[in-house]
DNA sequence: AATTAATTTTAGGTTTGCCTAACTTTATTT
DNA sequence: AAATAAAGTTAGGCAAACCTAAAATTAATT
């Protein structure tokens, strides 16, 4: 089955948001695409005339099976690009975003699974998150963000969730990405901040909002 | 400035009309970007106001020199991605033209001149076509085509011009394709059919139509 | 030169995806 | 429980690109 642009930007923004709530609202997702609840709320139609969404007016809504496998290839699509555009022609992996939200609306299943090849079946992107295989299947790793890491052990970032710009200045000054080596050495009740230590670098106490966001393999 | 997927296909192919034929009309380009001509007659307004193309109304129309030099950004784009696709992901010349076709639309600046450096600033695709740089300018080779080539003299195929699968088709046939040696024996004036040699091959003559559609280098 | 044919444009509709404003339903306060 | 607030939906419009049918213009034939 074909989708538009449109169709497939909100389904993968439903997918995303089920991942951090289970269930997802008109509000949320119109704030993720960008646009108005009452283009939600036309587009929810269409997509559960599809059977892509299990949606009932008022009530919030999840994706069905194939509207989750839909979503898997549209971020299978996004990873592998990201994963080509920092691995193959060198960008950052903090300026892929946008370039792989255009590439991954490319229709060509021949095209995706030569560059899985091309690329030797990359299982994470960039940002360290993972990519979905041929049958939608994510191979995960069992990781924590800043705040639940056992102290005084050496950690390795892995994943950032917030990707905002403001969020990745704030990494970029404190030298922390993807692949950083960090120890926690205190973690401060009141405010639920953390102190860390990376090497050849001083400590620094990270707020509890950008600790949360920064995730590690243990 | 920025433009729609539709807005760039029309200059596009207003670009290669205009090489076959220097002025375009209405008809020509409707079957060009397979719709009518009420619709092509709406899009030349809208291009014609943005200062694309130089446009009367009943009359034939041509790029204006802003409208060139998107043309062959665009066209640069579809051959470097085709490059791509043939050189790195291993794909046949004759199967990238449709996913080309949609590469060509994303939009990044950056993205095409990476892309242009990884594979080594090629100047010409898979089929033999010339490859804008990013000023727009082509680097030409002298060629001709089977009916201009001097007898008994071994060329190098290097453009198809007629890209058509029954064309494409029949060159798998005769197991010609870019870069194939190829010699002509003799031309036959009765109807301008050539027979020709290529290594391996056992002596095969090809019509008029075929042949004047084979360009090579000498 | 006049008629017919072909091309091009205009007029009026359709679909997709967006919008605002008004109305419903559900949730939260008091 | 009633009143207010928030969230969600419906209704009516808009822009882009497409369409068909009819009108206008240009080209080709007789």
């Amino acid at each position: 089955m074909k989708f538009s642009i449109s169709e497939e930007n909100y389904i993968k923004s439903i997918y995303h948001l089920q991942v951090l709530h289970q269930r997802v609202n008109t509000m949320m997702l119109a704030e993720m695409v960008k646009t108005k609840a009452a283009s939600v709320t036309e587009m929810l139609k269409k997509l559960h005339k599809k059977k892509l969404i299990d949606y009932e007016p008022y009530k919030s809504f999840i994706l069905t099976d194939t509207g989750n496998k839909t979503a898997l290839n549209i971020i299978r699509k996004h990873r592998l690009w990201e994963f080509f555009l920092v691995n193959k022609l060198g960008f950052n992996w903090d300026q892929v975003h946008d370039i792989a939200e255009e590439l991954e609306h490319i229709n060509s299943s021949e095209l995706i699974s030569r560059l899985d090849e091309y690329l030797q079946f990359p299982s994470f992107d960039p940002h360290g998150d993972p990519i979905p295989n041929s049958k939608g299947k994510i191979t995960d790793l069992k990781r924590s963000n800043l705040i639940d890491i056992p102290l005084k052990k050496t950690v390795v970032v892995s994943q950032i969730k917030d990707q905002s710009i403001t969020m990745l200045d704030l990494l970029k000054h404190f030298k922390i990405g993807i692949g950083t080596k960090i120890k926690v050495n205190k973690r401060f009740e009141f405010d639920g901040s953390v102190e860390i230590k990376i090497d050849q670098m001083p400590n620094a106490v990270l707020s509890n909002q950008v600790a949360k966001n920064i995730y590690c393999v243990i």
